[in-house]
DNA sequence: AAGTGGTCTAGACCACGAC
DNA sequence: TCGTGGTCTAGACCACTTA
């Protein structure tokens, strides 16, 4: 049950690890096939599938039928970001959150909205703007796009109580998405809100969600300077 | 075979999907045991496990031994970023990609350096600093410290031949990284390096890896203003 | 045509942890 | 204590893809 037990599916990895770190197996070059190494470690192939086929998710091997398994060439390496809610991530800082409502009208919204989502360039969004803060210091600016024919009940709402962000999680359900993150200089509008200079760096994390097709979603978050987004290999 | 066919593991899978997207599975809930669904679904409760397992890893299903396992309540979306090799993202984009070597000395490091590797402040470190181009346009400034101790012969290495990115994912394996992204206002040097105007909005990735505790490289990446990074959901 | 990985089964034992 | 998930087994059939 240990690391270092060949019989466990964590011990088959490790050891295929270290054979792929030290080299034991070069990169680009094919390695023994399930059958093989299940018996040279003693356990059932159906262990070894377990251990290397995590090591495919990882992109360390490249698995193909009758082609047989290689070690990768270039492991890009993977990283898994946990995108919170917007109220929790200020709680976890050990900082009060709150948010304030900037606006709620159904209009209908520029062409790079509609027409990233794939919408008729001339039905109506609900377009929700809002501030949030933490400890009384503007954390983020949210610019919400929210699709009304998907969302029944959206524009009643109260968005002053609960932050679109959170709502959304809760009665939303996304199956697909798009993210971006990028920089861009603060311009007057958001330079007063978030209280920056203007041209300041901001970090901004563009959003778009679908449900099985349907565009539900299109939001751009633009944090205060001097945030980070941090994450562990 | 199918999504729909539930004694395939994707099967059940898109079913429990269904059953806690459409509420029918409260947030918070517990859910029925492995054997039950088994038995429900008519296959093996391995099926089951499979299907639940990556739910889990996916931070949908929370699941306790004994305890059973409850739909999250506040299901973070969980992200991942494929950080390539610079040479092949620059590829990717269809440009051809070259760099500049711009520094290779070996000294001490300011104490932010040592300090966040837990190396000794008076440990000298190899600083390497390059320019890499898509099509002889600035694309990022690498700006990267080495751990002369962990990486044995690295003083030899010609960076202007490799570059260090790619050198150090085939030639130092690491277990342990940390990663931070976040958005800074060009300084005089870099905006003259990036060809960018003074001040403008650069997109930073900064990164730490260890390899089992002990310390290999930080590097900060400085991408010219413009670049978004992407990924799905 | 044939080798390889992908998956399912039925059963088993065990570790954890709530009670 | 004992229910639950975690894992392993031995065997089987199939899908894919290369030779």
């Amino acid at each position: 049950m240990t690391d270092t037990d060949t019989n466990s599916w964590r011990g088959v990895q490790s050891e295929l690890l270290r054979r792929i770190n030290e080299k034991e197996w070069p990169a680009g070059s094919l390695v023994p096939n399930e059958v093989d190494l299940a018996e040279e470690f003693g356990c059932a192939r159906t262990t070894v599938n377990r251990a290397m086929r995590e090591l495919a998710d990882a992109g360390l091997l490249v698995r193909r039928r009758k082609a047989g398994t290689r070690v990768a060439t270039h492991p890009a390496s993977r990283v898994v970001l946990d995108i919170p809610i917007i109220r929790l991530e200020v709680e976890q800082r050990n900082a009060e959150w709150r948010q304030s409502l900037i606006e709620k009208t159904a209009c209908v919204p520029p062409v790079r909205i509609t027409s990233r989502l794939g919408l008729d360039p001339d039905a109506q969004m609900l377009h929700v703007r809002s501030l949030h803060f933490a400890d009384n210091h503007p954390f983020l600016h949210e610019d919400r796009w929210m699709n009304i024919a998907a969302l029944p009940g959206v524009e009643r709402v109260d968005f002053s109580a609960v932050s679109s962000n959170e709502w959304l999680i809760e009665n939303a359900p996304y199956t697909t998405g798009d993210i971006a993150f990028s920089a861009m200089n603060a311009d007057a509008a958001l330079a007063d809100l978030l209280e920056a200079p203007l041209g300041a760096a901001i970090f901004v994390v563009d959003r778009i969600t679908w449900d099985k097709d349907i565009p539900i979603t299109s939001v751009r978050l633009s944090y205060a300077p001097g945030y980070r987004m941090n994450t562990k290999i």
